[in-house]
DNA sequence: CTGAAAGCGCTTACAG
DNA sequence: CTGAAAGCGCTTACAG
C-alpha cells in the first residue's frame, strides 16, 4: 500500500481540488464561493472535483482572510433559560461558521449592566447583540452606540430606527392564532397575559383583542388573565379563568411556559386535553414537545435569528471596518403556527 | 487627530504585543501559551503589553496551525430537546474555541443511522461524539471504529472499555438523592423509573433500591412505577403512586420531565408541593427552574460535559494523526445536588 | 532561553 | 475570464 502523500490525512484543502481539476486555487476559490465570472467548462471540473474529493472548506482559513478576527458579545438578563439555550446554539453555530469568537456576559441591575458592558468592551468585542428584554432598553443601546458598538436587537417588538433587529411579527402570529381558536369554532376563549414591560407581551394581548372584536366576539374582562411569562404566573392565571361560573373552552397563553402551568392546572382538574379544554402557547421552545399532549404554539426560529443576528451583526462590523455605512436593517423572520395535541374544537 | 496605524481597526495582534514588550513575536507567543521557558523579565514585559492593550488570540489563526483543520460531528437520535441543546451549547462552545468545525446529523431507526453517519463520513469528519442513547449501541459504535473514526461517548452509564467517555456517576448521584430525602426524614418515597433501554436509567434504580435497604426500609412493588423519561410518563406514573391507599410522601423522578409531570398530577390533586409532597429530579434542565415550585434535583453538568468531549476527541484526533495511540480515558464529572424549593421534611 | 523563517488554508488585490 | 503573489494571525520546527 503506497505512502499517503497528504500531511494532515483527512484534510482535502483548496489546494487538492484545484490540482484535481487542472485550474488555479483562485479559479478553484471562485467556484466554491459562486462567482459567475468562470468559464463554464471549469466550473464544472472544479465542482466534480469538490464532489469527488468530498472537499469542505476550512472556515478558519476563510475567516482569517475576509473577516479578520471579529469577536461578537452577547449581553443578556432575566432569560428564559430554555430560550436563551436556543437562541445561544444559532449564535455559536453562526459565529463558528464565520468564525468569530463570542462572549457571553450576564447582568441583573442597572448597576450590572455597566459592569457587564464594561467587559464586554475591555474584552474588545466589535458588536454585541442583545436578547430580549435588553434589547428593549434605550439606556443600553445607548451605552453601547455611544463606545461605537454596533448592535443587534434580537425579538424586539418595537424596534428602535437606527437599530438593526431580527424579530418575528408578534401581531401577525396572535392574530393568526386567535384565528385558528375562532375557527376551530372557540367562542370562550380566555387569554394569559406576558410580562407587560415586554414589547412582544402588548402586541400579543392586542392582537388577540382585535381579532376578537374583528370576530365580533366580545371578551369578559375576566377573560384575560395576567401574567408573567413564568410557569408559576401560568398556574395562577390559569386558576383564575378555569374557576370562573362560565369558564373558556380554550385558554391562548402568551407563551409556552405559562401554557405549561395552565395545563398543569388542567391536569390537576380533571379536565381532558383537549376534549374539554384546548390550550396554546406561543414560542414553541422545547417544553412544547416536553408536554402531553403537545403543545399547539407559534413558531418562532429562534436558532435561525441567533444566526441571523450574528450574519447581521458581522456586516455591521465589516462596513463599519471599511468606513461604510447604511440604513439599519429590519429583519422580519417568518412564525409558523404549529399544531399538536393541545388543542381541538370545542367540545 | 492623527491618522489611525492599524489596517483593522480592533485588532490586536501578537504582533503588536511583540513589538509593545520589545520581544520576537515567538516570545510573545510562549508566554501567552504559558510556556515556563521565557526570562521572568520578558515574561512580565508580555503579560504588561497584553494588558495594556487588550491582547486576545485570533483563534482561527491558531487553530490555523496546530489543531489543522478539524472536523468533528455529533450523531444523535430520540434526544430530549432541552437535554441536547444545553450539550450542544457546550460542543459548540469549545469548538469555537478549538477553532473546530461541527457537523450534526439526527436518525431516527436504525436504517437512518446508517444513512446519518454515511453523511457524516462523507462531510469528512475527523471523529464523532455520540451523546445518549447512541452512546450505548455497540453497533453505532462499532460502525465508526470500522471506519477509524475516534469516537467519545457522553454520559453513557455502561463505558465501553475502549471508548473514551464523559459522563456522571449516575449510581452515586441516585444515592446521594435518595439519602437526602431519607435524612429528611421521608420513608415513604416513591421512584418513578427512566427507560429501562438506558443505562443511567438502570443504575439510578439500582441506587435507589440499594439505598433504602441500607437504611433498612422496605420499598413496596407499587412504589416504583415505570416511565420512560417522558412527561407524559412522568404523569401516569405520578397518578398510579399518588392514587395509592397510603401514598408516598416523596417521588424521586429519573429525571426532571417526568418531575415535572408528577408535580403537574399533584398540582391538580391540590396537594401542596413541598408541604404535603416532596417532589425531586434528575438531570437540572432548564425545565427544573421553570416549574414552581423550583425543582430539587441532581445537577449533570451537561454543557461542561459537551466541551469535555470535544476537548477529549480533538485530543483523539491529534493523537491519530501524529500516529500515537493511548489508552481510552474515561472523564467522571461531578455532580451536584442542588435544593430547591420542591422538596422539604414530611408534612 | 530567544528568534528568523516558513506555512496552516484561504481569499484580496493586482496584473494580464 | 484566469492566475501569481501576498498576507490574514498564529505557532511548529529549526537554528543558535
Amino acid at each position: 500500500m503506497p505512502q499517503r502523500k497528504r500531511k494532515t490525512p483527512g484534510a482535502v484543502t483548496i489546494l487538492d481540488v484545484a490540482k484535481h481539476a487542472g485550474v488555479s486555487p483562485m479559479t478553484a476559490s471562485r467556484v466554491i464561493n459562486g462567482s459567475t465570472r468562470v468559464a463554464v467548462e471549469l466550473r464544472e471540473r472544479v465542482q466534480a472535483a469538490v464532489r469527488e474529493l468530498g472537499y469542505r472548506p476550512n472556515l478558519a482559513g476563510r475567516s482569517l482572510r475576509t473577516t479578520g478576527s471579529a469577536r461578537v458579545g452577547v449581553l443578556y438578563s432575566n432569560p428564559s433559560a430554555a430560550y436563551l439555550n436556543e437562541l445561544m446554539l444559532g449564535i455559536l453555530e453562526q459565529s463558528s461558521l464565520s468564525g468569530v469568537q463570542v462572549l457571553v456576559e450576564k447582568c441583573a441591575g442597572m448597576q450590572s449592566q455597566r459592569a457587564a458592558t464594561q467587559r464586554l468592551l475591555e474584552a474588545g468585542v466589535d458588536g454585541v447583540i442583545l436578547p430580549p428584554p435588553l434589547c428593549d432598553s434605550p439606556q443600553t443601546v445607548r451605552e453601547l452606540d455611544e463606545r461605537g458598538i454596533p448592535v443587534v436587537a434580537v425579538a424586539t417588538a418595537a424596534p428602535m430606527q437606527d437599530v438593526p433587529s431580527v424579530r418575528i411579527d408578534d401581531y401577525q402570529g396572535a392574530r393568526a392564532m386567535t384565528r385558528y381558536l375562532l375557527d376551530l369554532g372557540h367562542t370562550r376563549i380566555g387569554f394569559i397575559q406576558g410580562d407587560p414591560k415586554h414589547t412582544p407581551a402588548q402586541l400579543r394581548l392586542q392582537a388577540f383583542r382585535d381579532t376578537m372584536a374583528e370576530a365580533g366576539i366580545a371578551v369578559p374582562d375576566a377573560y384575560v388573565a395576567p401574567g408573567l411569562f413564568t410557569y408559576r404566573s401560568g398556574l395562577s392565571a390559569a386558576r383564575q379563568l378555569l374557576d370562573l361560573p362560565q369558564r373558556p373552552t380554550a385558554i391562548f397563553c402568551s407563551n409556552d411556559d405559562m401554557a405549561a402551568g395552565a395545563m398543569a392546572v388542567a391536569h390537576g382538574m380533571g379536565l381532558r386535553i383537549p376534549g374539554e379544554l384546548s390550550v396554546v402557547g406561543f414560542d414553541d421552545t422545547p417544553v412544547a414537545t416536553t408536554l402531553w399532549p403537545e403543545l399547539t404554539t407559534i413558531r418562532q426560529p429562534v436558532t435561525a435569528m441567533g444566526k441571523a443576528a450574528v450574519s447581521a451583526l458581522l456586516e455591521l462590523i465589516r462596513d463599519r471596518r471599511a468606513g461604510r455605512s447604511r440604513e439599519a436593517a429590519h429583519q422580519v423572520m417568518k412564525y409558523a403556527l404549529v399544531r399538536r395535541q393541545s388543542s381541538a374544537a370545542p367540545g
